[in-house]
DNA sequence: AAAGCAGACAACCGCATTTAT
DNA sequence: GATAAATGCGGTTGTCTGCTT
């Protein structure tokens, strides 16, 4: 026999969320980590299924997520990656760890989608690079395949180098690899730290957006958070915690530059090898990135 | 001021893969 | 090894907001 069910999905609550619901779901997981979602629901009281549990933690309430505009270095990276991995969301969003998978994908399609077949429309060279990409299919003769696919590599391995090098001009450490994750007991009480920043500016959000909601006070937001907060080492919430929620502080989070990095992951190095085998090294990092540069 | 429209984004759905029994 | 649930991922949809008419 299988495992029992996840949840049944009577009753199960859907649509957006609110801060109280956003302060139960991360009070758990302060206590006990981002694991076993199945046992969320039904530990925390929410009508919400575990996947959605899970959703609204790694897209909103995870600590270390950066919100708002993407800059230009990231949407080039984006640009780049996808060109390399295609719509792998997920394998793209872990170059650019403060971002979530979710947040690059609408990106993609509702920024740099547009402004890429704009730019398509005026450079011609540049409707070289993205018709390789899996978002400009083109139909490929049987005969054709294998060039086809030389072609792709190629075009992938460039896109990646390109990316690289980004990193090594900018001073920013965007473009750090694959991160690894550290453990909850590793990094929890800074990890889950955090995670009240972004419940703050989901909050203030949450206010600005209905400043007249009687679903949501602060007595009640108040209670829920301090019946499921248990170490008072954690920190308080103060009577106003809607008002002030942004000033409430267990302990400031390691900044980006400590988190763990991996320098290159497997295929940075397969590219690498690859070009020295080649004796190529040359070739891809003097490319230069006018190609996409240009655009911005 | 109201209606219509488009853009942006949060969340859901379904499929594929992984994992526990 | 087989089975079924859990988890992860990408595509899609629904809703909200701001702009235009």
């Amino acid at each position: 026999m299988g495992r029992s069910p996840c949840c049944d999905k009577i009753g199960v609550k859907k649509g957006p969320w609110t801060p109280e619901e956003d302060i139960i779901l991360v009070s758990y997981i302060q206590q006990h980590g981002p694991a076993n979602w199945r046992a969320v629901p039904a530990k925390t009281g929410l009508m919400r299924c575990s996947k959605s549990c899970r959703l609204r933690w790694t897209n909103y309430l995870r600590p270390g997520i950066k919100r708002g505009e993407f800059t230009q270095d990231e949407e080039k990276m984006i640009i780049h990656l996808q060109a390399l991995l295609g719509n792998r969301w997920a394998a793209i969003a872990s170059y650019l760890p403060q971002r979530t998978d979710n947040d690059i994908k609408n990106y993609w399609n509702t920024h740099l989608k547009k402004k890429l077949k704009r730019l398509q429309g005026q450079d011609g060279n540049f409707k070289q690079t993205t018709e390789n990409s899996s978002e400009y299919p083109k139909p490929v003769s049987k005969g054709q395949w294998e060039r086809t696919l030389q072609t792709d590599i190629h075009m992938a391995k460039k896109a990646l180098c390109e990316a690289l090098s980004l990193d090594k001009s900018g001073s920013s450490s965007l473009f750090a690899g694959p991160q690894i994750t550290e453990t909850p007991a590793q990094s929890q009480s800074s990890m889950y730290a955090s995670s009240t920043e972004n419940i703050a500016r989901l909050l203030e959000k949450w206010m600005k957006k209905s400043p007249n909601s009687s679903s949501v006070s602060s007595e009640s937001i108040q209670s829920t958070y301090v019946g499921l907060s248990t170490s008072p080492s954690e920190g308080t919430i103060s009577p106003t915690l809607v008002s002030h929620i942004s000033d409430v502080r267990f302990e400031e989070s390691k900044p980006d530059s400590e988190m763990t990095q991996v320098p290159f992951s497997l295929l940075e190095k397969w590219l690498l090898d690859d070009a020295a085998a080649q004796g190529q090294e040359g070739y891809f990092m003097d490319m230069a990135l006018g190609e996409t540069a240009d655009l911005f």
